[in-house]
RNA sequence: GGUCUCGUAGUUCAACGGAUAGAAUAGAAGUUUCCUAAACUUUUGAUACAGGUUCGAUUCCUGUCGAGACCA
């Protein structure tokens, strides 16, 4: 229990002795004391008046006299307007320090025994991956890690969008002006072939529109009617028959495509444990649709499409089958969705994906409530904004975007420049500087995107490079290269007593912000937020930086001094790699 | 047209309904015989607008204006 927790219960036992009613905990605010007050914690007292049926002051006088007398912990109190401020003795933050040192951890992480599937990525095979993509990795990724690091048995999966008219487009463009062109022969990445074939498509696919709107045809007409559109129908109507040449130029182009990608991944530094192919899981839907139709959950019209009724749930009727019997993207997922279950019994399902489908995952969880999937209660739309340029948003067809291999070089190199400047490793070999720069670059840009409410949209703004001052990854990095320096300039046993010194304020402030590591892990999880351990992991750099400057550690005037310093420093550098480990982002020894 | 998000310093982001709205960056001014100055210290600067609920509203409700997404 921690000492919040532990100070709810003290005041919830006070009650009936205090003022001769019971109080619920839900009605007990309690928060950290403001910097410009006295005190560590904070009781608000006006939403317990109606209980106590007293003044304010008078209410908070006796719960704060009562605390001081009875919990050791509590050392003093000080009322101001309605707060009850409660300073917290020294020797209960020194001990927690000490025995949490000792233990090398906080934490008391207790195994859940639940699974949680996190589908992340999802990329389509018909373009490289983009910025959007990098948010969306770097947050699943992170939230995967926030996951396990509160004991959940975590599956990272990836479904990979590798079928539909999209993919053929840019198989058609490719057999039509590629000139059998391959990554080998043009020395380029596999997707970065195929999606010049994507763009390519479109080109000519509009030169073809234009034509016919000028030779009198309405713009709906021409998009219909272009050949080229034409065409691409045709070849996924022979994809889905099986047809032989189609399948093998489909397979060749999605395997310079999966090559692609994992370099991209790899650079990204993400991983999954569960590949899924749409192309394998598509039809599966269709069975789903059969059995919702004789649980009279779907309906048909006349035309053969069938449709949910979804009004009475506030949501409008959803089309999940053609009329000709083809799939829609939700068809697709009802069927992914049994297959994951059926894989992994997963407690929870988590789906990181855009909040532009909002919408469409509402629908989804509510059709498979409606037909009564054990998981359905379980799933969850992790929806997070999307990152858009000053110009608005990114679109592949039209080349307006943020390339995920280009940007993580951009961020490498500016990494490395820096660095170099500082010249504070020459002496590194080239494989350490390279080693080095990548971590930097990528801790730069991880933190970019992490550092933000995962729910909001970012502003991107490619001719500025991302900062590495300030509120950044390098920032947190540096202060740990800190930690680590002291660590290696020290000579003695890291594990001595310390003692019990007089502590210096940043010193202390330094220990209750360490303290907080569980409550900050668990509230990254419930609220599926990794911004909050971002956010932290700042915080302990900046208090670390300021205790840095205010006090000196291997120039302590005491031995006992010096040792609790040197622990001080030790367990916030481990503390700093915890975090950002948990996120996705690695700490150099050294920058 | 319908539904759903979102409007906070010049800019990018914070703030379970709690005290004098925090950071970073940009701007101004300082800190290096000493553990890494990618650091530290000081300083200027913001809740779109109008109502309502509340002891208390950036937060909840209504309307206006503005930005975005989805559904046709």
């Amino acid at each position: 229990m921690n000492i919040y927790e532990e100070i709810q219960d003290a005041v919830v036992k006070a009650f009936p002795t205090l003022f001769g009613s019971d109080i619920i905990s839900d009605k007990i605010t309690i928060n950290d004391t403001p910097k410009e007050f006295t005190g560590d914690i904070t009781l608000v007292v006006f939403p317990l008046l109606k209980f106590t049926k007293k003044n304010p002051e008078e209410s908070a006088k006796l719960i704060g006299e009562y605390l001081v007398a009875n919990n050791s912990k509590v050392d003093a109190y000080n009322i101001i307007k309605g707060f009850l401020n409660l300073s917290v003795s020294e020797k209960y933050w020194l001990d927690d320090f000490t025995n949490s040192y000792r233990q090398n951890s906080h934490e008391k992480i207790i195994a859940k025994n639940e699974t949680v599937l996190i589908e992340y990525s999802s990329p389509n095979t018909n373009k490289p991956l983009h910025l959007g993509h990098v948010r969306n990795n770097v947050l699943g990724f992170a939230l995967a890690g926030v996951f396990n690091a509160n004991g959940y048995h975590t599956v990272k999966a990836n479904l990979i969008n590798d079928r539909g008219i999209h993919i053929c487009k840019s198989m058609l463009a490719w057999q039509k002006f590629g000139n059998g062109e391959t990554p080998q022969t043009a020395n380029v990445k596999g997707d970065k072939l195929v999606g010049k074939y994507y763009v390519e498509f479109d080109k000519h696919y509009k030169q073809q529109i234009a034509e016919l709107i000028a030779s009198g045809k309405t713009t709906e007409e021409a998009e219909k009617q272009a050949p080229l559109i034409l065409e691409a129908q045709e070849m996924l109507v022979k994809w889905e028959n099986g047809d032989s040449q189609v399948m093998e130029l489909w397979q060749k182009m999605n395997s310079w495509v999966y090559d692609g990608f994992a370099i991209t991944y790899k650079n990204l530094g993400v991983d999954f444990d569960k590949i899924y192919y749409e192309s394998e899981t598509y039809l599966l839907g269709k069975t789903i649709v059969e059995e919702g139709l004789q649980k009279n959950v779907f309906y048909k019209k006349d035309d053969c499409s069938v449709w949910i009724d979804l009004t009475a749930d506030g949501l409008d009727n959803k089309l999940v089958l053609r009329a000709d019997g083809t799939s829609v993207y939700i068809t697709q997922d009802l069927g992914t969705a049994d297959l994951k279950y059926s894989d992994f019994k997963m407690d929870q399902s988590i789906y990181v994906v855009g909040n532009e489908q909002d919408y469409h995952f509402k629908v989804l969880k509510l059709i498979l409530q409606k037909l009564d999937r054990p998981y359905a209660n379980g799933m969850k739309h992790f929806s997070y904004g999307m990152v858009d340029l000053p110009e608005g948003k990114m679109k592949s067809r039209e080349g307006t975007v943020v390339d995920a291999d280009d940007l993580i070089g951009d961020m490498i190199n500016a990494a490395r420049e820096q660095t170099e400047v500082l010249g504070k490793i020459d002496d590194f070999t080239e494989e350490e500087k390279t080693a080095l720069f990548r971590t930097i670059g990528l801790g730069a840009l991880k933190f970019f995107l992490l550092r933000v409410d995962p729910k909001k949209r970012i502003l991107f703004d490619p001719k500025e490079s991302i900062d590495l001052h300030g509120y950044t990854g390098p920032f947190v990095q540096y202060t740990y290269a800190r930690t680590r320096s002291v660590l290696r300039k020290f000579e003695g046993n890291v594990n001595a007593d310390h003692g019990n010194t007089a502590l210096h304020p940043t010193e202390l402030e330094m220990i209750k912000l360490l303290y907080k590591y569980p409550i900050v892990l668990n509230e990254a999880c419930t609220e599926m937020n990794p911004s909050k351990l971002i956010d932290y992991a700042y915080e302990i750099a900046k208090t670390y930086n300021k205790f840095y400057a205010d006090c000196s550690i291997l120039a302590a005037d005491k031995e006992e001094q010096k040792i609790f310093r040197v622990q001080l420093t030790d367990f916030t550098g481990k503390m700093i790699r915890k975090c950002f480990s948990i996120v996705g982002i690695e700490v150099p020894e050294r920058m």
